[in-house]
DNA sequence: TTGTAGGCGTTATCAG
DNA sequence: CTGATAACGCCTACAA
């Protein structure tokens, strides 16, 4: 059995022949506390190595001084999205001497309400947002502090961080036609993402739509489910159907890895054939070979921003700013290039074999 | 402020018509309780949405019944292979009821005692652990429960899960030797972490100089930090100095992606021209092109295994087995093929640009 | 099988 | 500035 902690504030507070509230109020930063006596019982503690007994304190205080991140997350899969966010908000929490949990296990209603009924949280950092989400209803009804990184269609009274998806689908886009490109595909959200209200599906579309109306381009676009082997399909149906590309935009994150690879396989170069403009963090773009052209998308960042706030709030701490929306920032790298004519030699690409066959798909309007 | 939630075990007791006791029995499914009291109390629970204060079982309790990994994670950074040791473990405390947490802050003496004091957690899981670790040496001293991911020099009476580094390597060498390779160069932990005692360093290393012996090879080693960059300029050199290499064995995880880039940039051929195996989870090992040969290291599950041991450990239930190493699976990917001999025009690969100059490094025997 | 009562280690209120 | 003392919400002998 390991040996406890037996040390209590009241032992300290004998030692140093003061009473508990004495200590209690040391513990606590308290400022009504003689100098001379906060160094002598600060010194008691010092001494005896005693620690304030984390579950007493919340009991007593009636807080717990803890916030979780709610993550839809399927078991044994979390990508670097997901951890930048994650670890932002954790070290964030950290400063604030707050602790942080991760909430793995997919929420219900009852769950969600539960972390705060029992005490488990005092506030929770949502992600993956839609624009109508049932879990925004729920605790705004039930008046509980929340954050999201993301946002809702209605967001009167609510705090949150999210990345400009709308702006930086149109600024990906600006950059292949600044370089020449006219022929651009564009590599979007799952339809069943987009119907069901998924804020960066939603907000994606809309970008790529006034990309188009912008610069007069054709419509390709294609659905895609955000898996490597998905996406690599796609690219060769893509491409298939649509030889005259130059140019390709991509809102998934890792999984871009998939269109690089078949590429790579039709024969095709990066960028000398084929340009790629991805969103993504700085960390996935230098990932992958070449090094992405990417608006950033800065994860780690806005966890810690989240986190942030959520704490502000919990200590009643006014905040500055309650909505904030992260302009995309494109950085080039090498997955970009002017667009360069191709050679007439292009349709022999098709002769080689394709290892995995394509999934039917819509390429629509 | 939020509406607090004002139902306590009283309530449910007065409302159930029983007592407290009665209600707790329930709540911690005790057996000695009438199946119809135990029905008729859990329809009140129900009805009135009652939620244990988890603040207030812990302490009355005395158990925090909360674990944490400890992980001296570098500010931002968290790659997937501690990322599938934390995911695993997050859902292996979830499953048994647990608290899970991940310290993120560099963990001193005093800090690491303190987790256990303020009764933060139960027990911990240790990572990156050194043949001789203080951290292990401290918790041993004050009898304090935890399990590693990894082992120490001296384990008696320790509780632990490591991947089995000194076969792996010779399973990579072996398969490379087995497909002709003659020419191989092992990209090895940095010297610093050898000399330091870094348990997978060590046993790396200790694996190499099994597989030169076994195989009767030259040593080609390279020690280089865990860096795309420093991978890249290692390569390069490493060519420099070897242009009669045809294989390489890394132990870097995410970071031979810098490999791959030299070589690309060098105008070598994965596999075609250079063979290479890696020690890598099948997410990483598919992240980058072409997908790695490499001894799979099961992150998650491993950091499930140590969870759920730890778990155990605190219930006092018996560990069947509570020492674990994992034998290397080497899954064959497309980053080897036989040896392929090469043509005689090599040298001109060495007139192309390099665009970073490799640092100074020392190619030991 | 159920109820009573004391205690878990702090914080907070209110006197002094 | 300091000290009693009553919560905080639950668990757990012990008794019935």
């Amino acid at each position: 059995m390991p040996e406890t902690n037996d040390i209590t504030i009241a032992e300290v507070a004998q030692v140093a022949g003061v009473s508990v509230s004495t200590v209690s109020r040391i513990l606590n930063n308290r400022p009504d506390v003689a100098e001379a006596t906060r160094r002598r019982v600060q010194q008691v503690i010092e001494d005896l190595g005693f620690r304030p007994h984390v579950q007493a304190q919340r009991l007593a205080a009636g807080k717990s001084r803890s916030i979780a991140l709610l993550n839809p997350l399927q078991v044994k899969v979390m990508t670097y999205l997901e951890m930048g966010f994650f670890v932002g908000a954790a070290n964030a929490a950290a400063e604030e001497n707050f602790f942080f949990s991760l909430a793995t296990r997919p929420v219900s209603e009852d769950h969600l309400l539960s972390l705060y009924k029992s005490a488990q949280v005092d506030g929770v950092i949502l992600m993956e947002v839609y624009m109508n989400d049932w879990r925004v209803e729920l605790l705004r009804q039930h008046n509980y502090p929340f954050v999201m990184i993301g946002h809702c269609a209605n967001n009167t009274g609510l705090h949150f961080i999210d990345f400009d998806f709308e702006n930086a689908i149109i600024t990906a886009f600006d950059h292949l036609v600044g370089l020449g490109h006219q022929h651009i595909a564009f590599m979007a959200f799952p339809t069943p993402l987009q119907q069901a209200g998924f804020g960066p599906a939603v907000r994606a579309q809309t970008g790529y739509r006034k990309a188009l109306q912008k610069h007069g381009l054709e419509a390709i676009c294609v659905e895609v489910d955000m898996t490597v082997p998905d996406i690599f399909d796609a690219t060769v149906q893509l491409l298939d159907e649509h030889p005259e590309l130059t140019g390709l935009v991509t809102v998934q994150i890792e999984e871009t890895v998939g269109a690089i690879r078949a590429l790579h396989q039709l024969g095709k170069k990066i960028p000398d054939d084929i340009s790629i403009v991805a969103i993504a963090s700085e960390k996935t773009a230098q990932l992958v070979t070449p090094p992405l052209t990417a608006a950033n998308f800065p994860t780690y960042e806005m966890g810690y921003k989240a986190s942030k706030m959520l704490v502000n709030l919990l200590k009643n701490e006014p905040l500055e700013i309650s909505q904030v929306l992260v302009p995309p920032d494109l950085v080039v790298r090498q997955s970009t290039s002017p667009v360069h004519h191709p050679a007439q030699n292009d349709h022999q690409l098709w002769t080689m074999p394709i290892t995995r066959s394509g999934a039917s798909r819509s390429s629509q309007q």
